[in-house]
DNA sequence: TTTAAATTTGCATCCTTGCGCAACTATGCT
DNA sequence: AGCATAGTTGCGCAAGGATGCAAATTTAAA
């Protein structure tokens, strides 16, 4: 055994949290996956009560930490969710913690 | 099918992310991960460069976000991760996005 | 009781971030 | 070319958050 933190280092970037710990970035990510096709900013921009350009921004930010991606289509930018890595992620994370529980954690 | 947004509400709310969205958080959650006992906030303190009270905030903000558990022992205050809840957010989490990339956003 | 140690909290400061507005860029249309 | 539309970016402001220091609180020890 002896074997505890082998994946424990992997989640000390705080990035992907960061751009998930704001309301606004979770409901546009919401808005992109309910509708379950790629959208346009103008309108994504109707889940949530703010400028244009304040979703631009949530929108770049999102794309910055690789949970979406953007595709130009003549003036449009067309955003669609981009999961795998961030998927891996969690799992990655959900499976270190549940094994720090149980290997370590527990036995005083 | 028509099932798309089943679990995608669950996760609006941004409070465990903002817990995670802190580099010193996490270096704190690794430490008592790693550690793989509940420590105090003196003994967690050399793992990040700051002041105590400043991992004193960490650690109630930690605890407000149900990421750890206080237990108070004498003068002392024994942190242990608390990764059930959070381990079952980041499944379900990792789930619907799953699903989402699966049923919606690839049909365009 | 007095003293010391562990932790939390009040306060001030500095830095970051979300926001709206306006200007700018890029593209399509007439 | 001229104009309209979609999106991005610069700027300033206001709110939030992280930090250190010092004081307060709680509890053990002398």
């Amino acid at each position: 055994m002896k074997r505890r933190s082998q994946a424990v280092e992997l989640w000390l970037q705080p990035e992907i949290f960061k751009a998930l710990a704001d309301e606004t970035r979770l409901a546009v990510l919401a808005r992109i996956a309910v509708a379950g096709r790629p959208m346009t900013v103008s309108e994504i921009k109707d889940c949530c009560g703010i400028h244009l350009s304040g979703v631009s921004r949530h929108l770049i930010q999102l794309r910055r930490a690789g949970l979406v991606h953007a595709e130009k289509d003549g003036r449009e930018v067309r955003y669609r969710l981009q999961a795998d890595d961030v998927i891996a992620l969690l799992r990655g994370l959900a499976d270190s913690l549940e094994s720090c529980g149980k290997n370590c954690c527990v036995e005083e």
